[in-house]
DNA sequence: GTTTCGATAGTCT
DNA sequence: GACTATCGAAACA
């Protein structure tokens, strides 16, 4: 497999809604396994008219499970969700202001046969097309939180394919904000998460 | 085909 | 004690 270069740390240190825009199509490395990423979703500080992203968890300020959020970009932030799956991040915008990046799906590309393995599923896109699907297929867990991703096990590359057709969406399964467009996928890819049949409220 | 619901644990109030 | 950026099985139609 060729693999493009990894991307540096001012590729992190941007606007959240230009990184989770332009992280579609890079490649996810962990050990063995590897995947194209081609769904995320973004969880700002504030919008562009200043309204507080309340469905981020950053938005309740610094704490020690949060801190990671308002430091230094191009690092990893994991978290675990409803007591059973851990769902992967990536630190946007300078040091000290919050912003990350939900990856939320990938195609897998490498270590496939890994993937089934630890999923216990065979069809190739379900192996990661969910944020809690993806962190199992590819053994991504808490010790990686606050992990540079700019050099070590767990990094992105660069593709060097074609730039991926990108359409936006609302964010899926949150309460607040639930209608901002912050969720970005590759529209011609099949390994994108199936939409939610569950009705949400909306605040 | 679509929608509902339980599992499960860490963090904050 | 309530909340949670999920998943998949089960229960419907």
């Amino acid at each position: 497999m060729r693999s493009g270069r990894i991307l540096s740390r001012s590729f992190y240190a941007r606007p959240t809604i230009e990184v989770a825009r332009n992280l579609i199509g890079k490649i996810l490395v962990h050990g063995t396994t590897a995947g194209r990423i081609v769904e995320t979703e973004a969880y700002l500080a504030r919008d562009s008219e200043g309204r507080i992203d309340f469905a981020a968890h950053a938005s309740r300020g610094i704490t020690a499970a949060t801190r990671v959020i308002f430091g230094a970009p191009g690092h990893a932030y994991v978290y675990l969700i409803y007591g059973m799956y851990e769902c992967l991040n990536l630190v946007a915008e300078p040091e000290g202001q919050a912003g990350c990046v939900l990856i939320r799906a990938v195609e897998p590309v490498a270590g496939i046969e890994e993937m089934r393995e630890r999923r216990g599923v065979d069809a190739i896109h379900k192996l990661a097309s969910g944020p809690g699907k993806l962190t199992i297929a590819m053994d991504i867990t808490r010790a990686s939180n606050g992990q540079d991703v700019t050099r070590g096990a767990l990094v992105v590359r660069a593709d060097g394919g074609p730039v991926p057709e990108i359409a936006v969406s609302p964010r899926i399964g949150i309460r607040h904000s639930a209608d901002w467009p912050l969720r970005f996928f590759d529209a011609g890819s099949a390994f994108v998460s199936p939409v939610p049949g569950r009705k949400r409220v909306a605040d």
